[in-house]
DNA sequence: ACTCATTCTCTACACTTGTAGATTTTAGGG
DNA sequence: CCCTAAAATCTACAAGTGTAGAGAATGAGT
């Protein structure tokens, strides 16, 4: 677990979910799976992946000629991290009108909502 | 209405904060309100301040020998482009997992899951 | 052992963000 | 009308982010 919160970039929110459904994987893997999306060079995801290692995002192994990756965060820390920082500057750190806000975002289905409640329960439940 | 969402950096945020709080305001003032958590000269305040004009986050109008500053965005807007943010980067736009998430931080109290429940509720009344 | 394609390394550069000093302007009080 | 305190302007710089080219290293096949 990181020590931390987890906060990404744009870019590196990117590179880190290609190396979450592939991992371990190398550099021009991760290239070529996001080329279509971004149109990134060899080069660039290889600085940002190289960054990544560096800030402790990513993990590398030299094996021979290429190089291992895998995440060395995973999902949850990092959606956590990023809901932390929203909560943190846009809500002042409360929960209510956070939800509430995203509750009145007009994209919600009714299936949604009623997803949401059963969450809800769950939540109670488990709270007990 | 924004016409982009809305996204700001950590100092813009504390600089807007303060100005929704005293709003039509002055750099002096903001820097006097911010001083004491963020050490920030005039200088600095001032520069921030300026870039958000330049952006479209505020709005300044010369009167004389200072300058009078407005939010050119609401705390709303904001705050929804902070939650789309996270949304589509963290969670590929998916709403359920996002309120998962915030619902498996621990920081939940049984009241803050009775005002979801409410808040809920009144989301169904008006969508029927 | 040589060559070629793959992969890596190094370097670079523009733009944004955080931070602020130095200097100039200016309005209001004497 | 001049001085001064307040405010503004201008300039600057380090770090971080987005982006990539040029050239070196290396492993696999011949």
């Amino acid at each position: 677990m990181p020590d931390q919160p987890v906060e990404l970039t744009e870019a590196e929110w990117a590179i880190i979910k290609a190396v979450w459904e592939h991992e371990p994987t190398t550099a021009p893997v991760i290239q070529e799976k996001l080329s279509k999306a971004t149109g990134w060079t060899y080069s660039t995801v290889r600085t940002f992946m190289d960054r990544m290692v560096a800030k402790g995002l990513l993990r590398a192994k030299k094996d021979g000629k290429s190089t291992t990756f895998t995440s060395a965060v995973t999902r949850d820390e990092a959606q956590r991290g990023e809901l932390l920082y929203a909560l943190k500057h846009a809500f002042n750190g409360a929960l209510t009108p956070m939800v509430q806000c995203l509750l009145e975002s007009q994209k919600f289905s009714d299936a949604d909502i009623a997803e949401l409640e059963s969450l809800i329960r769950a939540r109670k439940r488990r709270a007990k």
